[in-house]
DNA sequence: TTAATGAAGGCGAACGTTCGCGCGAACGGT
DNA sequence: ACCGTTCGCGCGAACGTTCGCCTTCATTAA
């Protein structure tokens, strides 16, 4: 047989089919036997709602957009959004919610992708992770008033609702931990300025040498972009500085780029751990396996992807949302690696 | 203003709304002059069509299931379903699907989600990866009569549509590539036995040799579950073989073995490349940075995406699938490591 | 007895499409 | 001038829900 309906299921239970609705949706005065005989006419005949008809009906959507960022050349993909994007779709499932996955080659989707994918009604919001300071994604949204979270901050003067791992946080405990280990000379391998979250990551580096009242050389901290290459190349650098001024410890701003690190200090002959310390940032799964095993801080990604859906369900239902931006705090892993 | 629909369009246009809907869908028999005055009238009001109406209408879906088969604990996540998801997408959205993404956590999900999705008219079809020998999806689904495609093979019985890229002939390439190097003792470090791909790369890697009058020894075989760890392992068992049956050559079942392989044979102080030489499959993005950089089979991913949703599409408007089974060839990439 | 009350469930309408049929006008051929 | 054909477009219906209102009937209180 085909599909069953609302109809066929009335048929069955003897009563009308807006009934079965009512009942399906506990939204019926109906005696209990009513109740009871339609329930088992739904089990008997496994009826299953039609979703096109409620969206078009109620007027929604059950589903959230999510782009899928991808970049073929990233020597590695992020771990993070992995972790974010399988969190956030169980706790829309949850809900009774999907994600609706596209995707865009090279850089962000462009936001009339977004405002596509809304205007026909086929998407309740959105989800948007790696967003910049100045998104146009956010600025569309926010014009259109179309329901969206961000994972990670963006223009501090846009209103929106947001939820972030607090970076700064994250790396005064990494470099508040190798002060205590008495290190003293502390380097920085850390993204071009003009990054946000490496602005966060780099304030909470300072702090933690500050309030210990020690003044970071400039020559310690290395920028450049996201790679592992930049980790080596970072502690070739720290390395070429007089004995006197070279770091003992380096802090990387990501495990992608302390995994070049590693190598580097290696091929350099250093003993990671004993003789020099470094840590990372995110505590992918890989950095438990490598040698010696990375200190590293471990994002709540779990309760990210949850807060995320709360607030945007919160939104589509027209509710008021009380704090519109969440930070959520880390956690420092230590390993031999420092 | 709210929604603009058909009817606002018609308005505007002086046309009734049904012709503007016939107009939008080419099937029309329109004058070249209505024909432009309804389009004008689309494009001044912005209209959408609402999805879930024409979905609704069609008794269809635009919306393609797919579940991202998430394993935290998973050492490193796999790029080439990465790749695959994201060419997969990428096609389907040229012809106005979207891929909808679930999720679960450890094994693969439940047949009934599957179902759920299904019945509920949430998606038309759906998209497998990782199958085993005898998926009780692949079972399900075909029972069921849902339309659906698997990268990969799965039970050589069920007649059902799939994509595969030709491990065998991939390994085979490698084998040949080893031999032509010079090296006679060729060994593989591998999955367990019951891993079909497992089970494609090794027929090829027995073919390339036997094809040269060489025969393996069993000692060359190494198993293990898909880890760095089983490289390293893999690795020091066959470098524990007395001198004149030890491999010089190492064939991994995919590059992350090798790349536990890699750190394994340097760690022995062996020079990759010149002493011993060690290969992987998949050509990750993460192996052209290795040290050295490692020889690999890359998969023909794109094409894998594009076959897959052409060959779903074409199961779900009801077309005829001539050839039901698709295997396509993958590429050598020689690098320093061979 | 009667009117008010409330519970149980039916009914009509609407959400925005698509699709087949039908109708009038124009047109060409006899 | 008449008839068949084609063109251009309108009309009604249906897809499967949800939702508010209405009807029916029994119960209760005055």
């Amino acid at each position: 047989m085909g599909h069953v309906t609302l109809k066929d299921v009335a048929a069955r239970a003897g009563v009308s089919y807006q009934t079965v609705s009512k009942v399906l949706n506990n939204r019926a005065q109906v005696t209990e036997e009513t109740r009871n005989r339609i329930w088992q006419a739904v089990r008997e005949l496994n009826y299953r709602p039609n979703v096109s008809a409620r969206n078009l009906r109620k007027q929604a959507s059950n589903l959230i957009g999510y782009a899928w960022h991808y970049m073929p050349d990233e020597f590695m993909q992020n771990p993070v959004l992995d972790g974010f994007v399988h969190s956030a779709a169980n706790a829309a499932e949850a809900h009774g919610f999907h994600l609706l996955t596209f995707v865009a080659d090279g850089g962000p989707p462009r936001p009339d992708v977004y405002h596509e994918l809304f205007s026909r009604n086929q998407v309740a919001g959105f989800l948007l992770a790696d967003t910049v300071g100045d998104d146009p994604r956010v600025e569309m949204l926010l014009d259109e008033d179309i329901p969206f979270v961000t994972f990670g901050r963006a223009n501090d003067e846009w209103d929106f609702c947001w939820v972030d791992v607090d970076g700064q946080y994250g790396l005064r405990m990494v470099v508040e931990h190798l002060l205590q280990q008495g290190h003293r000379r502390i380097g920085f391998i850390t993204w071009p300025e003009g990054s946000q979250s490496g602005a966060f990551r780099e304030a909470g580096y300072r702090q933690a040498l500050e309030s210990c009242g020690l003044e970071p050389d400039p020559q310690w901290i290395v920028r450049g972009e996201h790679s592992a290459e930049l980790g080596r190349r970072g502690v070739r650098r720290l390395l070429e500085l007089p004995r006197e001024r070279r770091p003992t410890a380096i802090a990387c701003v990501s495990d992608l780029v302390a995994i070049g690190a590693l190598g580097a200090a290696a091929q350099a002959g250093l003993e990671v751990g004993e003789e020099i310390a470094i840590t990372g940032f995110d505590d992918i799964p890989l950095v438990q396996y490598t040698q010696p095993p990375l200190t590293s801080v471990r994002q709540p990604i779990d309760a990210v992807g949850e807060r995320v859906v709360d607030m945007l369900l919160k939104q589509i239902q027209g509710e008021v949302i009380d704090r519109k931006g969440v930070l959520l705090q880390p956690e420092l892993i230590v390993r031999a690696s420092s």
